[in-house]
DNA sequence: CTCCTTTGTCTTTTT
DNA sequence: GACAAAGGAG
C-alpha cells in the first residue's frame, strides 16, 4: 500500500500526470493541497526528479510553509523544493540579477503606504489639484498598468484622447523615476521587473528554465497578467506546468486578477490535460447545496458538480437581528455555547465583508472573555511605530530611500520642520540626487541657514549606525536605534493611551528579528527588510492557539473551520452598496463568488446573520437581507426569512433600497440634516434608531430629548460599569455625555448608543 | 517650528 | 466614527 492509495481516482490521475501542461479544476474542499503535496512527492520519489527542479507557487507564505512541511513529511529531501509565493520567488530572483536592470541588489520595497506618500509628493511637485485628482486614482491606474505589463511609454500610447489617463501617465513616469532614484520597488514591480529581467536577458531566463523544469501554481484563478506572463516564460521550454484553481473562487479582480487566465488555459496550452476534482471532503451536503445554489446564478463559469458523501448535516442557521449590536451578541453567545458543549474556540471563524465590521464583534468578545484574533485590518508591519523603526533600518540599509528618510527625519522631533525638508527635497530634485545625499552636503545648501547643523547631526547618527552594521546583530541594531533616537520616550509622550501596546509591538519586532536570524543563514538587514515587507497578516495565525478567528472573507480564502459565521449578510454591505448601485454584473458576480468562498469555508456548521440596522461611517444604515441569502433554498435554512422580504424579487429596486437612501449628493444631504433637524424624514430615522437600540422603553423616543439622567448622576454602562456623569452637551442629533467611570476612567459617548442606566 | 483645533472626506477586498 | 489635512496661535 502506497501513500497514493488514499487518493481518489481523479486525484491520483492529477498526481501521476507529471509531463505536459495540466489544468486541475479543483472545487472548494476537494483536497487540492493534498494533490499538490503528493504530486511533488511523486515527482521526486517515483519520477526521479531532482527536488531542486521543482517550483511550487502558493498564495500566502503560510500556505508555502505548510506545503514545505507536508512534503518534508513524505520525502526525505523535500527541503530543496522551491515553495513560495509569487512575490517571494521573484524577490529571490531579483536579489541576484536586478543589477542588470540598473537597480542595486539591496533595493527596498515600498508598501501601499509608501506608494501613497510618494504619489502625494509627486502630485505636489506637478501642481496637481488633489481635489480634482485623487491619489487613489493614480495608485489604481499605475497598479493596473503594471499588472498588465504596460510600461510608462506604453501606457502613454494607450492614453491617447483620454485626459484622465494622460494625467495618470504623467504621474506614472515621475513615479517610476522616483522609485528608481530611491532604489525601490513596489509590490507590482516585484513581479513585472522579473518579467522585464527575463525578457531583456534570455540567458538568465534560460538559466531559470533549466532550473524549474516542473512548475506548479496554486490558486491559479487569482493570478494577474504579469504573473501569467512570468509563468508562461518559465514554462515555455519544458511545458511541465500544472495549475490548480477554481474559477468560482476568483475574488481578486480588484488586484488585477484575470479570470481569463484560468478560463482560457486550454487556449494558451492546447495540449493541456484537464482534470476536475469534484468530490468535496470538507462540508456537509446542506452547506454544499447552499453554496451551489448561490454560485449557479453566475454565468460564464466552468460547469462543475460538487458532491459529498458526508450526509446532510445540520441545517444552515439563519438569524435576523434588529441591530449589528444584537448580531455581535448572538455570535459571541453562540460561540460560548459551542465551547460549553465541548467544542473549541479555534473551531470557529467569524467572517465579514469589510474590516470595519470587526469592531463590534471584537468588543463583544472582550466583554464575554472569548479568546480571539483579528486577522487583517492592520497588518503588524503597517503599524506606525513599526513603520518608523523600519524606516530607520531602511535608511541605514539603503540611504536612497527618500520615503523612509522623510518618515523619520523628524521623528522623534529634532527640530527639522516641513520647510527645511522641502528645501532639501528641492535641492535633491534639482541636482538629481537622493535626499540623503543632499543632506550630506547640508552646508552647501545656502537656503538652509542654521537648520544645517541639525541635519548634520542626523546624518552623523545614521553614519554611526551604518558603521556598526558589521558588528551588530539585527536585534541589537534595532535596540540601538530605539535607544539612540530616544524612540521609547517619544512613544510615551506622543501616545498617552496606547504607548504600552506600541512598545510591546516594537519588542515584538525585535523578537521577529531574532527569529529571522535563527531561521536564515544569510540574515542581513536587506533580506530582513524584504522578508518583512511581504508578510501577510494571515501568516501569523497559529492553529495551535485556541482562539476564534475574525477576518474578512478574502483573508479566509484557503482556510476551513468546523463552524463559520458569515455576518453582515445585508444588501448594501454584502453585496456592497457600490456594487448594487452601479449595477455592474461582473462586479456582482465577483461578490457572489466571495459569498461562495465564505459558505464553503464551513465544514459542519454555517450561520448566516443579518442586521436590519448598523452604523456605517458614523451613520445608521438600514438594509434588507442579502440577496445571496435569498438565493439559498428555504428548506436548507433552519429559520425562514421574514415573509414580506422572502418573496420580494430583488430586481425590484424600491423595497430593497436602504431606508435612508437619498439620490442627492452626500454633502447636500448632510447639510440638510443639520439645518432642519426635526423634519419628519429625520425624526423617523432617529426614533426607529432608538427602538433598535432598545431605548424606547422609557417613552423617550426622540434622542434629541434629554436622557433621564443629568450631570452629577450615577449611571451604569454595560461594558464600563458604574460612573458619574460629568458633562452633557446637546448636539444636533444627539446628546454627548462625558462620564467618569470608576474603573475605566473618563469616556465621552453619545446618549442613544451608550445605553446608560441611572442607578 | 510646533502644537492645537477645526474641517472635510470616506468603495471594499491585499501581496 | 476615524483620520488626514489645513489653518491659526504661541
Amino acid at each position: 500500500m502506497s501513500i497514493y492509495d488514499t487518493l481518489n481516482r481523479e486525484q491520483k490521475e492529477a498526481v501521476m500526470t507529471t509531463e505536459g501542461p495540466l489544468l486541475i479544476l479543483a472545487g472548494a474542499g476537494s483536497g487540492k493541497t493534498r494533490v499538490l503535496t503528493h504530486r511533488v512527492a511523486y515527482l521526486i520519489d517515483e519520477m526521479g526528479v531532482n527536488p531542486w527542479n521543482i517550483l511550487a507557487i502558493t498564495f500566502t507564505n503560510k500556505a508555502a510553509g505548510e506545503m514545505k512541511e507536508r512534503v518534508g513529511n513524505i520525502v526525505d529531501n523535500g527541503d530543496s523544493v522551491w515553495v513560495s509565493t509569487f512575490h517571494s520567488a521573484c524577490l529571490r530572483i531579483l536579489r541576484r540579477h536586478i543589477y542588470l536592470l540598473g537597480y542595486d541588489n539591496n533595493f527596498t520595497i515600498y508598501d501601499t503606504d509608501d506608494q501613497k506618500t510618494l504619489i502625494k509628493n509627486i502630485c505636489k511637485r506637478l501642481d496637481i489639484d488633489p481635489k480634482k485628482f485623487k491619489e487613489r486614482l493614480f495608485m489604481n491606474g499605475i497598479s493596473s498598468a503594471k499588472d498588465s505589463l504596460l510600461s510608462p511609454e506604453e501606457y502613454r500610447m494607450s492614453a491617447m484622447g483620454d485626459l484622465t489617463k494622460q494625467m495618470i501617465s504623467k504621474v506614472y513616469f515621475e513615479y517610476q523615476d522616483a522609485l528608481r532614484q530611491s532604489n525601490a520597488l513596489d509590490f507590482d514591480d516585484i513581479i513585472c521587473k522579473t518579467v522585464e529581467l527575463f525578457k531583456a536577458n534570455p540567458e538568465v531566463l534560460d538559466n531559470y528554465r533549466e532550473h524549474f523544469k516542473y512548475i506548479m501554481v496554486d490558486e491559479y484563478q487569482d493570478t494577474n497578467t504579469a504573473q501569467f506572463e512570468l509563468i508562461r516564460l518559465l514554462a515555455e521550454k519544458y511545458r511541465n506546468l500544472c495549475v490548480v484553481g477554481d474559477d468560482d473562487q476568483s475574488i481578486y479582480k480588484f488586484r488585477g486578477a484575470n479570470i481569463r487566465n484560468i478560463l482560457d488555459f486550454e487556449k494558451h496550452f492546447p495540449e493541456a490535460k484537464v482534470i476536475k476534482l469534484e468530490q468535496n471532503y470538507r462540508s456537509t451536503e446542506n452547506i454544499l447545496a447552499a453554496a451551489n445554489a448561490v454560485i449557479k446564478n453566475n454565468i460564464g463559469r466552468k460547469e462543475k458538480a460538487l458532491w459529498t458523501d458526508k450526509g446532510n448535516g445540520e441545517k444552515i442557521h439563519f438569524r435576523d437581528f434588529e441591530s449589528a449590536y444584537e448580531e455581535a451578541e448572538y455570535v459571541s453567545d453562540d460561540i460560548s455555547r459551542h465551547v460549553r458543549k465541548g467544542g473549541k474556540y479555534s473551531d470557529c471563524a467569524v467572517l465579514y465583508r469589510t474590516n470595519a465590521q470587526s469592531r463590534l464583534l471584537e468588543e463583544k468578545m472582550v466583554h464575554d472573555g472569548i479568546p480571539y484574533q483579528v486577522v487583517g485590518s492592520i497588518n503588524f508591519y503597517s503599524r506606525v511605530e513599526i513603520k518608523d523603526v523600519l524606516a530607520y533600518l531602511k535608511t541605514i540599509d539603503n540611504a536612497k530611500d527618500d520615503i523612509a528618510l522623510r518618515r523619520i527625519i523628524n521623528v522623534p522631533k529634532r527640530g527639522i520642520g516641513a520647510t527645511t525638508i522641502e528645501k532639501i527635497a528641492d535641492y535633491a530634485y534639482q541636482n538629481s540626487i537622493t535626499m540623503y545625499d543632499a543632506m550630506c552636503r547640508a552646508d552647501e545648501i545656502p537656503t538652509l541657514g542654521k537648520a544645517a547643523a541639525k541635519i548634520n547631526g542626523f546624518v552623523n547618527m545614521i553614519r554611526v549606525f551604518r558603521s556598526g552594521l558589521e558588528s551588530y546583530t539585527l536585534p541589537d541594531l534595532i535596540k540601538a536605534v530605539i535607544e539612540k533616537t530616544g524612540y521609547d520616550a517619544y512613544l510615551e509622550e506622543t501616545y498617552d493611551e496606547s504607548f504600552e501596546e506600541r512598545e510591546e509591538n516594537v519588542d515584538e519586532l525585535i523578537s521577529k528579528a531574532e527569529a529571522f536570524e535563527e531561521e536564515n543563514e544569510e540574515a542581513d538587514l536587506t533580506s530582513f527588510l524584504a522578508d518583512v515587507a511581504l508578510v501577510a497578516d494571515i501568516d501569523s495565525v497559529d492553529e495551535n492557539d485556541d482562539r476564534v478567528l475574525l477576518m474578512t472573507i478574502h483573508s479566509a480564502k484557503g482556510l476551513e473551520f468546523e463552524s463559520v459565521y458569515l455576518t453582515g449578510m445585508d444588501d448594501g454591505v454584502f453585496p456592497g452598496f457600490m456594487t448594487i448601485t452601479t449595477g455592474n454584473d461582473e462586479d456582482m458576480e465577483e461578490e457572489r463568488r466571495l459569498a461562495y468562498v465564505g459558505i464553503t469555508r464551513a465544514k459542519k456548521e454555517l450561520t448566516l446573520t443579518h442586521a436590519k440596522a448598523r452604523m456605517v461611517r458614523g451613520e445608521m444604515q438600514y438594509s434588507a437581507v442579502s440577496r445571496f441569502v435569498k438565493e439559498i433554498p428555504g428548506e436548507l435554512l433552519d429559520n425562514r426569512l421574514p415573509q414580506s422580504r422572502r418573496f420580494d424579487s430583488y430586481d425590484d429596486p424600491i423595497p430593497l433600497q436602504p431606508v435612508n437612501f437619498d439620490p442627492r449628493p452626500r454633502a447636500t444631504l448632510r447639510k440638510k440634516v443639520t439645518r432642519d433637524e426635526d423634519k419628519p424624514f429625520i425624526a423617523k430615522g432617529i426614533s426607529s434608531l432608538n427602538n433598535l437600540a432598545g431605548l424606547s422603553k422609557g417613552g423617550a423616543a426622540l434622542s434629541v430629548e434629554k436622557p433621564d439622567y443629568d450631570i452629577g448622576d450615577r449611571v451604569k454602562h454595560i461594558k464600563f460599569g458604574t460612573g458619574t456623569v460629568e458633562d452633557m452637551t446637546k448636539e444636533p442629533r444627539d446628546y454627548k455625555v462625558k462620564i467618569m467611570f470608576d474603573d475605566a476612567g473618563p469616556k465621552i459617548m453619545y446618549a442613544s448608543f451608550a445605553k446608560l442606566k441611572k442607578v
